[in-house]
DNA sequence: CGGGATTATTGTCAACGTGACGATAATTTC
DNA sequence: GAAATTATCGTCACGTTGACAATAATCCCG
């Protein structure tokens, strides 16, 4: 890998995180209003500096939890992919590693005086151009939507937006919002409970909402994250998203 | 980003590149032998270090002609992944950003005595433990591997190993190579020509081979990268590699 | 307390995609 | 020329999907 003598150019490496949410039945990203230059109080996607002897992931989480608050981050994280080093950053050439959570949804710490304040913004809004992010952010952004959207297509990550249960409902609100189109209830319901290998029920039942009693599920086993193997699963057949959106 | 004063912490960057590419219906990946320590003599993934004012595209680009010898890389590259800095390189902290190079068959030069000698190594043989990576490099090429196998079914890139024409049977043996299945010729064939936006027929015929001669075909318009956009269309409905490989 | 609104869940049906495999066409090889 | 080889078209049964009807089980409100 390294060819000859001279010391190898060095880079600064930060990692960057897409923290997406459902609320309200709307999709929502975590941002971080900077308080440094540049891009003083424009909004920005949590991050910072890999530490030495620090991994990706590790950085990633750390970040994080010091913008938030949270100790132990729920959801699922993954890499979304690096950008750079060249050109993102006006002070010099950084390479950042960005990857996407998709989380259910928690608060965030309500920011003190000199800490920089997270909060979860509609996506709407970003995309909307009524948001501006620092940096390629937004680029970024993109990306991790996009991945998202795939993401549910093809893996049971949805229900990584839910808690540790929830109803069919529940996890359709999720699909609607991440991929902005309506999904039929009931061919959801089917193709959800039909598919093998990702939902098991719980045997328990909301109450108190109004309507019909829904019952409650979970993920399968097969489909859970386990310490070394942070989710393959696969959806066979996939569930797939309507060609027209809209 | 950063988030206070102290210097961030640099880390050397490299770019590696899974080359991957069909020969004699066998799925090969370029692999160059070590002339230095550590690993002297063991086999790794080409690539090298990111230089300043480079981006991470370019640079594997870079890596890959000089090891290469070839000018203009044909087939579809795109960014897999990184890997480190943590314990992956036995003289520091290294920061990798994998590649994933899918390509037809071209020769590699024949390396003089002191260049790091690259060729195209068959996947079944590094895959069955006869030959050993550097670094993390197995790991790498294990990931390279998945990703590739579920590129072709959700995307035309199957069509970035073969050439500018090509048959539906050579189409097929780059799935079958990929995927380590046999498919149906006349089920591939169907799903090939019927897939909206994948083939377009050039009206041209094979010649000279065995057997009755095949209609030469192109990948479609909509499905070719262009300059801005490296190809970001998607097979719908998806062709799906078939359950169990064996 | 009962009817209406609301949400969940079960079915039905036609259209479509897919796997398995038969049949035919157009070449090369011997 | 016959046999072998490869390409291409067709057929059929089956599973999945989208559209939508029908029923179930609750809450809300007068």
């Amino acid at each position: 890998m390294p060819e000859s003598h001279p010391a190898p150019q060095r880079f600064p490496v930060t990692v960057d995180v897409v923290a997406l949410t459902v609320r309200d039945g709307e999709l929502r990203v975590l941002l971080i209003t900077r308080l440094i230059e540049p891009f003083r109080g424009k909004l920005a996607l949590p991050g910072g500096f890999v530490l030495a002897g620090e991994d990706l992931q590790e950085a990633a989480v750390r970040e994080l939890a010091e913008e938030t608050g949270v100790e132990h981050l729920p959801g699922h994280l993954e890499q979304l992919g690096s950008y750079g080093p060249k050109g993102r950053d006006p002070r010099g050439d950084v390479l950042t590693v960005a990857h996407l959570l998709l989380a259910p949804d928690f608060p965030v710490l309500a920011a003190g005086s000199d800490a920089e304040h997270a909060a979860w913004y509609p996506v709407r809004e970003v995309q909307g151009g009524a948001l501006e992010l620092a940096f390629d952010h937004q680029r970024i952004l993109d990306d991790a939507l996009e991945r998202a959207k795939s993401k549910l297509e093809y893996s049971p990550l949805g229900a990584a937006f839910c808690g540790e249960e929830f109803t069919i409902a529940q996890l359709r609100a999720v699909y609607e919002a991440v991929w902005g189109t309506r999904l039929d209830p009931r061919n959801f319901h089917r193709k959800a409970t039909g598919t093998p290998g990702f939902l098991e029920d719980t045997g328990r039942m909301t109450t108190g909402d109004a309507g019909r009693p829904a019952a409650l599920f979970r993920l399968a086993p097969e489909a859970r994250p386990t310490a070394g193997h942070p989710t393959r699963a696969v959806l066979n057949p996939p569930l797939m998203r309507p060609a027209v959106p809209k």
